[in-house]
RNA sequence: GGAGAGGUGGCCGAGCGGCCGAAGGCGUUCGCCUGCUAAGCGAAUAGGGGGUGUAAGCCUCCUCGAGGGUUCAAAUCCCUCCCUCUCCGCCA
């Protein structure tokens, strides 16, 4: 949610700010019903200060005074019963307008609707030429006995895995290694519920736009994570941090859901899109005047991540039409995928700027009062599709699979290999 | 799943129809004092919306878990829901 303010002193920057993100909105009709729901509001505000000061004195009458006085307080509290409900209403009527709106894009996103107009910044490493017919994730995860996408369907259906053996304890290996890598950095490990309420979702602005990509509980009102995003940023609602507090830095591991709704043939094969897979998400509260330089630094750290990774990957810069609704800005990393032939997204960093706090109500106490705090988070490791990246990369013409040096002493081997 | 207790400001904790947005304590901040960061003294200290003002400020409304209701008047009474804790049962 932006800041009602935006909508009354800067409604240009407002329209402009929709305009990049290519959404549609009447900002006259939603200034008009700004105006008067706070003239309803005024009107029963008046009406009711009055009734409070009738009561009041009705506690010092007597007798018929006493009577007439609470006949005329009953009248009073008689209409601002009806003022209140029709400001409600007006109020009701204005929120559920104003909450879908966007995030106000950062002038620095990209510009363009699609995913394609992402604009490219850098591209780090190149792509493995093959002396050998190269396979794909699912053929070379087969071969070696550690991935089984056809039992996990007979199991769950379409879009789940089972990693197995070895490749399991590469998960294991990539997330301290993600650990050990981040916590010199102040980020706090962490392994948040995966179930929520909805507040969550709502606060975290996957609600209401997303709802259909969320796995919900119905029988408890709880909700699947599609990313621990949602519940690290929750963890701090209606709480007020001191100044000297912040930067706060998590870095929740945690399995995700996603319901996929809408992807139907898209990236059928193999785990590269699923329905669950465990990541380690990186997650801040900062000043807002420091959000911008905490967003390159959570880029960096993923670019540390993937680098000591040894994988080919390239940044982008998101285009503002493919942001979604709360962030201002986003930088994907695009690792190499060698059955693709392309570059495919793996980690994702998002400053989000005061929309989530400001639902949250996540705010620190700054010398000049009380301010709203800027959130940002950005993946660590995705481990699903760095595990395919892993795999496919550094295969053998064997059909083994080299691990990447920093991962071996975490994880006590040096290749995958068959049997 | 069964039985009970409770949800009040940064924290603890009183209040149980009107003088309560809320005693008292702790903490924090500012000032004073004391020949050292201790004690003591004084003051300030919840969040949010709206109006007005260049601003400091002033006015006003809402919020005592959430939402309804009763009443001229609700933190206080009634209803529904949520959450937490204790005991029992079950269980990784």
């Amino acid at each position: 949610m932006i800041d009602i303010a935006i909508l009354r002193t800067q409604r240009d920057a407002l329209a402009a700010s929709l305009a990049r993100r290519g959404v549609d909105f009447d900002l006259d009709a939603l200034t008009d019903l700004d105006e008067r729901r706070r003239q309803a509001r005024v009107r029963a505000e008046e009406v009711r200060a009055n009734q409070k000061a009738a009561g009041k004195a009705i506690a010092t009458l007597v007798g018929e005074e006493k009577a007439e006085a609470i006949a005329d307080a009953s009248q009073l509290a008689e209409d601002y019963k009806a003022l209140i409900a029709d400001a409600d209403a007006l109020d009701e009527q204005f929120n559920s307008i104003w909450v879908q709106l966007p995030n106000m894009t950062d002038p620095t996103a990209a510009d363009g609707l699609e995913e394609e107009d992402a604009v490219e910044i850098r591209t780090v490493g190149s792509p493995r030429i093959f002396d050998f017919d190269a396979k794909d994730h699912v053929e070379l995860g087969a071969e070696l006995g550690v991935l089984d996408v056809e039992r996990a369907s007979k199991v769950s259906g379409s879009r789940f895995g089972f990693v197995m053996g070895d490749l399991a304890i590469v998960e294991f290996a990539l997330i301290r290694y993600a650990m050990d890598m981040l916590m010199p950095h102040g980020f706090k490990p962490m392994i948040p519920p995966v179930l929520v309420r909805d507040h969550a979702l709502y606060g975290t602005g996957f609600f209401p736009g997303d709802a259909e990509q969320v796995y919900s509980i119905t029988d408890d009102d709880l909700f699947l994570v599609g990313t621990s995003e949602v519940p690290l940023a929750a963890f701090h609602a209606d709480e007020i941090f001191d100044e000297d507090e912040l930067p706060v830095r998590y870095a929740g591991y945690s399995t995700c859901f996603r319901r996929e709704a809408g992807t139907y043939g898209k990236d059928t094969r193999g785990i590269f899109r699923v329905h669950q897979f465990d990541k380690v998400e990186m997650f801040s509260f900062v000043r807002p005047e420091d959000s911008a330089a905490e967003h390159e630094f959570l880029l960096a750290r993923e670019e540390e991540l993937l680098g000591g990774l040894e994988l080919p990957y390239r940044v982008v810069n998101v285009a503002a039409g493919d942001l979604g609704s709360s962030a201002a800005k986003k930088y994907d990393i695009e690792a190499w995928f060698p059955s693709q032939g392309r570059y495919r997204e793996v980690t994702s960093t998002s400053n989000t700027t005061d929309y989530q706090s400001r639902r949250l109500k996540i705010r620190y106490r700054s010398e000049s009062g009380n301010e709203l705090v800027h959130t940002l988070n950005g993946t660590a490791i995705a481990v699903g599709r760095i595990l395919i990246a892993l795999m496919e990369n550094n295969q053998n013409a064997d059909g083994s699979v080299q691990i990447p040096q920093a991962l071996v002493r975490y994880a006590g081997f040096e290749q995958l290999t068959a049997g």
